[in-house]
Formats: C-alpha cells, sequence, structure tokens
DNA sequence: GTCTATACCTAGATAGAC
DNA sequence: GTCTATCTAGGTATAGAC
C-alpha cells in the first residue's frame, strides 16, 4: 500500500457502509429477513449486488450488524429507564412502556427484530439480546425484592418471563396494520408486568 | 384414548404415510426445521427423496403436517387441564405446569414447535397455535375473574403474557442439555404464572 | 471502486426406468 | 409404487471489464 487513506476517503468509505445499513434496516423492517436478499437490498441502497461485498464479508454479517446497530439501541433505552430514577417497580413499569411504546411505532422493525423469521446469525443475535433484556429485568427485580418491595420469587425466571411475555403481547398488534387501543394496550401490559413482578398495582385496586 | 384400535386405523397407522409423519417429527426434533431437509426425512424413513411427494405434495405440507399434529397435542393436554376440576386458578397452575413438563420431557420437539427457526409455512401454524394458547389462557381467566376470583384486567393480554412468558421461560432449558433444577423451575414458573393472572398465593401486599 | 455478468451451490421438485 | 437421475429456481458470492 503506497498511500494511507486520507480522512475523507475514510470518510466516505464509512459513509457508503453506512448508507448501506440504514437502507437495509428499511428494507428488513419493510419486507422481513426472509425477502431481503443481497439484491433487495442493494437496490434499496442504489448499488449493484456485488459492491455489497465491498462493505461486508457475507450477506450474514450485514444482517447481523442491521440487527444488532436496532437491537442495541433498544437496550440502551430500556437500560436507562430501568436504571433511572423511581422505585423498582415504577421502573419497570416505566421500562415496559416504553419498550412497548417504541416497539408499535417502528412496528416493521420491532417485529424483524422479535419474531421475524431470519437467518441462524440473526437467530443467534436475537437469543444473546433476549439475555440482554432477561439480565435487565432480573437486576430491577433483585433490586426491588432486596427492598422488600417484591414478594420472594426467582429472579430470572420473572425476568424471562417478562421477555416473553412483553414479546408475544406485543406481536399481534405488530402483525396488525392499525390498532386503536393503543394506551389501554400499554396499560393493562404494564399492569400485567407488575403483576408478574408480583407488585401490586397500588392505585387501581377496587 | 380408551379406545381400541380398528384394523382400519392400524392399517393407517402403519401405512407409509404416517410412518414418513412420525420419522419426520424425530429427525425434526433432532435437528431442527432448518436442517430437515427432503432427503434427511427421507433417508429417515428409508424411502427414496422422490418418494416422500407420493404423500405430501410439498416439503411446507409436510412440515405443517409434522407441526401440527404434534401441536394438537399440546393443545388437547392442556385444554384438558384447564378444562379439568379446581379453581380457575388451580387450573391455570395445573396447565403451565403439565406443559412446562411434558416440554422438559422431550425438549427436541418442544423447542421445534415453540421457538427453533421454520419456514414460513410453519411460522404461520405456530402463530395459528399460539392463538389458541392464548384462547385457552383467556377463557380460564375470564372465569376466574367473573367469580372474583381474579382482580380486572384485560383477559386477552394476560393470556398472550402467559403464552409468552411460559415459552420463553422453558426456552433456555431447553437449549440446554440438561438441567437439574426442574422441580424448582416448574414451581417458579407456575407462581409466576399466578402473580400473572392476578392471583397472589397468599403473598405480600405493600 | 463500482458495475455486469456469471459461476456455483443448495434444496425442492420432476421424469422415466424398473 | 419406489428408486435413480436430473432439472430447476433462487440466491450468494466472484471475476473481470470499465
Amino acid at each position: 500500500m503506497a498511500y494511507r487513506k486520507t480522512p475523507a476517503e475514510i470518510r466516505r468509505l464509512e459513509s457508503a457502509r453506512e448508507h448501506l445499513v440504514a437502507r437495509a434496516t428499511e428494507v428488513v423492517a419493510e419486507v422481513g429477513w426472509s425477502q431481503a436478499s443481497v439484491t433487495a437490498v442493494a437496490d434499496a441502497a442504489g448499488i449493484a449486488a456485488g459492491s455489497v461485498y465491498q462493505h461486508f464479508a457475507s450477506k450474514a454479517a450485514l444482517a447481523v450488524e442491521v440487527f444488532r446497530r436496532a437491537a442495541e439501541h433498544e437496550v440502551d433505552v430500556l437500560g436507562s429507564v430501568l436504571h433511572g430514577p423511581g422505585s423498582p417497580a415504577e421502573r419497570l413499569a416505566a421500562g415496559v412502556g416504553v419498550f412497548a411504546r417504541r416497539a408499535l411505532e417502528n412496528r416493521g422493525l420491532a417485529y424483524a427484530l422479535l419474531a421475524a423469521p431470519a437467518e441462524p446469525a440473526v437467530g443467534a443475535e436475537r437469543l444473546a439480546f433476549r439475555r440482554i433484556y432477561r439480565t435487565l429485568f432480573a437486576e430491577v427485580i433483585e433490586e426491588g425484592m432486596a427492598q422488600g418491595a417484591l414478594p420472594p420469587q426467582n429472579g430470572e425466571v420473572t425476568a424471562a418471563a417478562l421477555t416473553g411475555a412483553v414479546g408475544e403481547v406485543l406481536v399481534a398488534p405488530l402483525g396488525a396494520p392499525e390498532e386503536d387501543g393503543t394506551d389501554e394496550l400499554l396499560a393493562e401490559l404494564t399492569a400485567m408486568a407488575l403483576r408478574c413482578a408480583g407488585a401490586a398495582p397500588s392505585s387501581t385496586r377496587p
């Protein structure tokens, strides 16, 4: 290599890569993983199919990158709410609510991240991120138990249950094109999450 | 199941088609849907790949049949427990417990039914069966609410949550080759299910 | 560096012999 | 009715021209 890459060159290369990832994310959100072929993604990005391989060694690598970017963002958001102010129960309810609202506002992507059929590499990422969600929930639950605000329970089991419960409750609305009762759904979902963790809804008990 | 097999049924059970479905189920339980190619299934059944198409119009049709047989059995078992004797909460706990125990006793098949990556036709079946689970759970929850044994809640949301929660809690153990704390897991799972439905077993209320 | 064209692989499905 | 051999389609990845 006679020449080093100039900063401008690096920027341009990375921007092309970023552009590709961004468009690929859109395609996945629209048509799902199984329909997001290399040619479809390349078309959406305005490049030739072969050019994809200038940026990623394989289609799986691109898919993993797409998944990871989007999922990491959701983890960050959920984590910041769960680690934010308030009692453990309040944070749990807020976290579930925020997660669900974000999913319902970006249904295609949420469905792709949560449930859409995907190649093995993406499936492995999905599993890894579900473990992260479990860990985040488990921390809050353990904290609540330590404070006596939550009854004795296996925090890992409850955390896994919450992860699955939130996903399953969201999958049906995500599949439907539009849904009216978003607010009611969120209220029911957060109430369910609190019950699941053993935190009785303080105010709304008749 | 207390009936005697008729000669016709014996013939049916021994027919090549049944044999094929049974062996295909084993293959799927062992290696998952994605590795269960037509040739692999045909090999397991001791027939040629081409002969599969004497019994099923497509690979997807065979896969759907495999899924449906196994899933219907689980639905029947769960339904009979949920519609059996006992209070709604007792039946809910018993149903979750039976479902989980059966899954842990037949991990490969349970994983295939619950979570393993699968072709779209199987994914659609999976969705349909999750709707059935939701309906079964929802009936019990509505009944419990009508009796005043369960607090007011959206039964459909709780039912979906239970469906997802049970599946997610089981997926990790199903993936692991062996697990010791089966009994503790079942106890925690049923306790979680009761909390989720608002049937707190004499737990501390803040 | 990007495009065009193509090689290649996998896996489902089919045809014709026995 | 079943097997062997083959066809085909879809999609990933590569080669070589520009």
